[in-house]
DNA sequence: CATTTTTTGGACCCGCAAGTCCAATTCTTG
DNA sequence: CAAGAATTGGACTTGCGGGTCCAAAAAATG
């Protein structure tokens, strides 16, 4: 048995450059898909005519089928995600610099609009154990740069320092995944937008016992 | 209710007691399929062992075919939600009804666990208006209930009474709706503890500085 | 009763889409 | 260049699952 944890490693032994590209055009055409009107019925010969591939291509450089190359796609997506947000996620030092995170949150789901391509993945693949392992990776890695960004606002004084971080951590994430599925039913960010000002307008006012007084948003 | 320009009207021109009865006998039995360990894979075979009917019955009780009878079951399951969280919900009128309400929400999704019915219908039957009315009508009601909470405490004086009582209630449904999305991928309810406890006690804070100025009137 | 309407059973059809197979071609490498 | 490896093309198989059809049984109707 190979148990070394994954099902399928790499896809393949060996890639010269060629094939390399190749891998890369199937994954990249299947992700530009999953953002056309119809998203949710992804077929395999879909990706063929878009990538303009055969299927023998398609399982040749993902084995494991579809699952696989979903999976592929995902991990893709969900890196592009947290690329979206920087180089402001990264360095949440200030007041003005979550602003422009917020701004960055907010431009990048008007563009993607009703349709998520991450959660028409994870439907579509359902609950397997290598989805779950992306979902939970990509919402760690966010929530520790968020988290990272409260406890730098409290070694500097603009945060109370006796707040816990990862619970406003949990909150921020929680809140915008929630307001991603509220703009996947309603096509509106207005939601998204208005959690994101209540938990961040919560955060500055955690500080005005400190400081004397806090420059509002809006 | 059901207005002209719906795709079908009440699924069936004339009913019967023991019509009646089989057709809620599919509905509930395709319900109780979603809580089962493969919720994501509901075929109409299915739905005929657990309820014991015929192919001739679904598509008699159901003429517009699967997608009718999967939007049947999400009003079924969406009525459910708001029931859960009765009476509660209906009378947020002091921080204890409050509480008891935050108890049962998180109660309701503890036993409900990482599968949710209401998000894997919602996602097998796709983007279909009917869908997304579905979701509106339960969002909007659940939003009005929470926010006719704030505004009662408003004029009882215990929540702060310039804030925008819908506002809160917005970031209320969506901090909820971000929980029961992270129940689903990480199978643990504690973001949507935290971000539930986030915001009530934002909805408590706000109320200090009103009692700080203005003491103990009761 | 007789007749009409509703309810039930289940065989059958059909299209779709994932996955297999193998041969042809193009690259790499000694 | 020749041998082996990687890449590509596309026809074919297969199973699943939604939907159709029709006839038999049961129930309402008058």
């Amino acid at each position: 048995m190979d148990h070394a944890g994954q099902k399928w490693d790499t896809g393949v032994v060996k890639l010269t450059a060629k094939g390399m590209a190749t891998r890369n055009r199937i994954i990249e055409g299947a992700a530009s898909h999953l953002r056309s009107d119809e998203p949710g019925t992804m077929t395999l010969e879909d990706v063929q005519v878009i990538t303009g591939t055969s299927r023998g291509q398609l399982f040749h450089y993902f084995p494991g089928g579809k699952e696989e190359l979903l999976l592929a796609v995902a991990r893709h997506e969900a890196d592009q995600v947290l690329e979206d947000q920087q180089p402001h996620l990264g360095a949440l030092r200030s007041w003005s610099a979550w602003e422009r995170w917020r701004a960055s949150v907010l431009a990048r789901y008007r563009v993607q609009g009703a349709n998520c391509p991450l959660g028409t993945l994870m439907n579509a693949v359902g609950s397997t154990p290598g989805a779950a392992e992306v979902s939970q990776s990509l919402l760690a890695r966010w929530q520790e740069f968020i988290a990272a960004g409260v406890r730098e606002m409290q070694t500097s004084g603009e945060i109370a320092p006796d707040l816990d971080a990862e619970r406003l951590a949990v909150a921020l994430i929680t809140g915008i995944q929630g307001g991603v599925q509220m703009l996947r039913v309603t096509g509106s960010s207005d939601h998204l937008e208005t959690t994101l000002d209540v938990l961040l307008d919560h955060l500055r006012s955690t500080n005005r016992a400190v400081l004397a007084s806090v420059p509002a948003i809006e």
